[in-house]
RNA sequence: GUCGCAAUAGCUCAGCUGGAUAGAGCAACGGUCUUCUAAACCGUAGGUCGAGGGUUCGAAUCUCUCUUGCGACACCA
């Protein structure tokens, strides 16, 4: 039930149609105390039609509004406040609640649409580090979120596996590679040759001649290219599925760039068709004038082909394979520039999906206000922050609660939960300055604030035993309890919200809200006391349980039920 | 240089389509564990919302100018 319709009606019918059901309902608000009540009309609207002062119109309006189906409702100012019938508003939001579970907030807008979602997009032969964190985290949270809205979300970690990079790479390894270094510890003696690799280069250019050569090789079908870089390939997959599997983040295909090697010549053929292909330079480009872009480069001047050449054959694909509702790229803001220019080839292209090609960028993570980057050796890694991460969790378990069982797995749980939570609570465009410190803080507004109030609430379940639960009789007099209960109202609209925005942080933050009322509620109320109102306090403690272990499942983050 | 994004408490950030005294967390100071997990709760202190103009009954929010920071600007991804 939409309460806040009930409130538009309400008034509709007592301003004698100045103003329209529809413009009273976007212009009511939620006060910001409970005390003001749960909805209120602002009457500086109504001031110029009534021609009288906002307070007098206030006033006016109580007399007139139907106050029947309200617990009642008060002129204060220029303000019309509306109170909720609280035991029907609490039966009807817990019984759902309790009814539907973990479905509790679902929705069918999406359809049933594909997206596509391209996310962590790690480079193979390089470490996963602190950047990549965010797009996968980001990318899965919002896969989970369309989940919810009813869409199937198809999630493609778009391998950097293939590029000038690994004409470097080989170069590297041919010059300076020992296979058992390799075999030993892949990421760490690759990445030490491509660093080497750079450094070298400064004082001989025709390193990187060489290079290109090897990298036209691969195109080519080499056979020994072909051999090294399935090699390096291969490594690398072993360790970052690894790291994957400790954030708990699957994947549902693994079309990396290499996969897209062989497609490329459909696009190539489809813009020649099309006639949007000209020559610039020696080199093959789009002009984008029309939409105030520069020129997208799509073929080099040697005929190689570019990030965007790939781009376009992943696009292709995509719509063909999938006829997806939206194509989503969770990729960081500074490649905001390149997306508007990918997606203005593909409207010039009038590739039916492209309208619906989404950049979801994220801010930058900087260490002292620097980039990160592997050339430089300035990197942080995701593996080690998570370990770190995961022992803090350890200390604080057996420091609180050490008769906890299964400690190893809730520690990572916590742990893991923290790293992830910390990075999806703020919104996405935020760039983000490291700082080990903040990442490993478990107080105040973190994942395991949110974690420890699930378990709180679970654990008063189990304390419960087979109590009854009872949704329809909720009479419950506590102030903090009523908030809890229109907070857990919200869910369903923060869900929508989260998904028009693609904007995990709003259910983060929608997570912390909810854990501290019931926080505040817990340390006021004594929930398992014998009277009549014991059913329905755990009502509302189950109801939170619920949807706290549903928020954070839709960020990715476990809620163990002790810690 | 051009374009884009940002600037709110000592630090990190919220602030919904403009609305009631600008809010949290951390840090500081003080209080609450014989009773459901103190990873919690309660309180004190802390602000010219970068600066200046404009629109409006009303601006942190919309608009313009400026300052500062970050990013992007064709043969990297």
């Amino acid at each position: 039930m939409d309460y806040k319709q009930q409130v538009a009606a309400a008034l509709s019918d007592a301003v004698d149609g100045a103003l329209s059901t529809e413009d009273i309902y976007n212009k009511i608000e939620r006060p910001k105390d409970s005390k003001m009540g749960d909805y209120a009309f602002p009457a500086f609207v109504l001031a110029k039609v009534l021609k009288k002062a906002p307070q007098q119109i206030a006033t006016d309006l109580i007399e007139k509004i139907d106050q029947s189906k309200f617990e009642k409702i008060q002129a204060v100012g220029p303000y019309v406040n509306f109170f909720l019938d609280k035991a029907i508003f609490s039966s009807d939001v817990l019984s759902q609640v309790i009814k539907a579970g973990a479905s509790y907030g679902d929705n069918d807008s999406g359809e049933g649409g594909n997206v596509p979602i391209d996310l962590s997009s790690p480079n193979i032969a390089k470490p996963i580090s602190m950047g990549h964190l965010r797009s996968t985290v980001i990318g899965n949270s919002i896969s989970e979120i369309l989940k919810k809205n009813g869409y199937n979300p198809i999630k493609d970690n778009h391998l950097g596996d293939w590029g000038t990079q690994f004409g470097k790479l080989i170069v590297a390894y041919k010059k300076w590679g020992v296979e058992e270094d390799v075999k030993k510890d892949p990421i760490t003696n690759l990445v030490k040759y491509y660093v080497r690799f750079h450094k070298e280069d400064v004082d001989q250019p025709e390193l990187d001649d060489e290079a290109r050569e090897w990298f036209k090789k691969l195109e080519d079908g080499d056979k020994e290219a072909t051999r090294l870089w399935t090699w390096f390939r291969e490594e690398s997959l072993k360790s970052f599925n690894a790291i994957y599997e400790k954030l708990g983040v699957e994947f549902d295909t693994f079309n990396g760039e290499a996969f897209y090697n062989d497609k490329m010549q459909e696009g190539i053929d489809w813009l020649k068709k099309m006639g949007l292909l000209k020559e610039s330079q020696g080199a093959q480009v789009v002009d984008l004038e029309k939409y105030n872009l520069n020129p997208a480069l799509i073929l080099k001047s040697d005929g190689a082909s570019l990030y965007i050449t790939r781009d376009i054959a992943t696009a292709i694909y995509r719509d063909k394979t999938y006829k997806p509702a939206m194509n989503l790229y969770v990729v960081g803001s500074e490649q905001t520039y390149y997306f508007q220019q990918l997606k203005a080839v593909l409207l010039e292209m009038g590739l039916p999906s492209a309208k619906e090609l989404h950049h979801i960028p994220f801010g930058l993570i900087t260490v002292n206000g620097k980039k990160l980057s592997t050339r430089s050796g300035r990197i942080i890694l995701l593996d080690e922050v998570l370990d770190d991460s995961i022992n803090m969790a350890k200390k604080q378990i057996s420091e609180k609660n050490p008769d906890l069982p299964n400690k190893d797995e809730v520690a990572k749980q916590v742990g893991v939960g923290a790293i992830i939570f910390g990075d999806l609570k703020n919104e996405r465009t935020n760039s983000i300055d490291f700082n080990l410190e903040d990442q490993l803080r478990f107080e105040g507004e973190t994942g395991p604030y949110v974690q420890y109030s699930h378990a709180r609430a679970e654990s008063i379940l189990r304390k419960a035993g087979d109590t009854e639960i009872n949704a329809d009789n909720t009479i419950m007099t506590d102030p903090e309890a009523w908030d809890t209960i229109k907070t857990l109202a919200d869910f369903p609209a923060t869900v929508i919200e989260a998904k028009e925005e693609f904007e995990p942080s709003d259910i983060a933050k929608y997570a912390i809200r909810l854990a501290k009322t019931f926080n505040k509620y817990y340390a006021h109320s004594k929930i398992l006391e014998e009277d009549d109102e014991k059913s329905a306090r755990l009502a509302l403690v189950k109801s939170v349980s619920v949807v706290l272990k549903e928020s954070l499942r839709l960020l990715g983050v476990q809620a163990p039920d002790q810690m």
